[in-house]
DNA sequence: AGGAACATGTCCGGAAACGGCTAGTCGATA
DNA sequence: TATCGACTAGCCGTTTCCGGACATGTTCCT
């Protein structure tokens, strides 16, 4: 995947471990665990703790965390990945927070029904974690399936975002 | 590749192999292997064992291969080969001690950024092995490509140099 | 005079492997 | 029967890997 050279990062501890965020001149361009997988290399990206836009972020996820917050209102740049990928996450955008659905419907929503398992590595794919919401996709079956950044994590954001209040 | 004929030879044995110097009256000339490829033909070159400059190069071998010695001081004389051949071998002089570079990086320093094979040829015709020190010359991908002395020597030359004392 | 062979590196195309899957089959259970 | 688990074979975009073609200066052989 490639990214804008002008590209800034920033990171942060979370409850569910440390986060590293990153943001281009078009948006928030990346979301990563530290130790989740098909993490980029951000070795040569210049950190700028005071970006507008990373600030914004950070405080919306720490809200989010805390179960104060339901749906993010962050300016994405996504331009990064693939064609099919970029559908891809934008179908991910459509699953309402608090509901799940499979790797076979996203598929048919895109109308290649058939191709499931392209649709399974292209959302573990995805650069912003949690904002475009890849933990809320299941197996047919219901079955917690994959997670870049670990079934256990994925867990933990669902039922967040299923808890009463 | 064609010597001056005032050119005189001598000999002496290193823990690498026999070694044969030859000088003219501008400089050394050579440093051979006796088993090692593209070697001229020496047989009708006088042999004087106590030439001055034959003497220094022998000792500051025999310190080299101790580890007790990083770089040459002896007058050379690069005269044989072609424009192109002596610009590589120039090139391969500038390689600081300890370090390495590859084909492509010489090629690039001399302007002729495609001309890679060429420069690999131009490295193996090198005269003086060792004091010009084309065993500092890597793949591109680091790997322990050639030598005219074979790769065993390369190595082990590399090892006298990156060895901590 | 002409062609092959070299102590390489880059690029490009195609083949194969690899997944955050699914639906179907087949026995083995209760 | 009805259900469940284990196993299988398709499905498809992406990534990785491998093989070939090409560029270049010299030498050696015919």
């Amino acid at each position: 995947m490639k990214f804008d050279p002008g590209i800034v990062k920033t990171s942060f501890d979370s409850r569910l471990g440390r986060l590293t965020l990153a943001a281009t001149d078009r948006g928030l361009a990346g979301v990563w665990f530290d130790d989740q997988r098909h993490r980029p290399d951000d070795t040569q990206w210049p950190e700028q703790a005071d970006h507008p836009l990373l600030q914004q972020a950070m405080q919306q996820l720490r809200q989010y965390l805390a179960g104060e917050r339901h749906h993010f209102e962050l300016l994405l740049d996504l331009h990064g990945g693939t064609l099919f990928q970029q559908s891809v996450w934008q179908a991910l955008l459509q699953i309402p927070s608090g509901s799940t659905t499979s790797y076979g419907v996203i598929g048919q929503r895109l109308g290649k029904p058939k191709a499931v398992r392209a649709v399974g590595a292209a959302v573990g794919r995805n650069p912003v974690s949690i904002i475009v919401p890849c933990h809320r996709v299941m197996g047919a079956d219901g079955s917690l399936t994959g997670y870049a950044g670990g079934l256990q994590r994925k867990q933990a954001l669902l039922k967040i975002e299923t808890s009463p209040e």
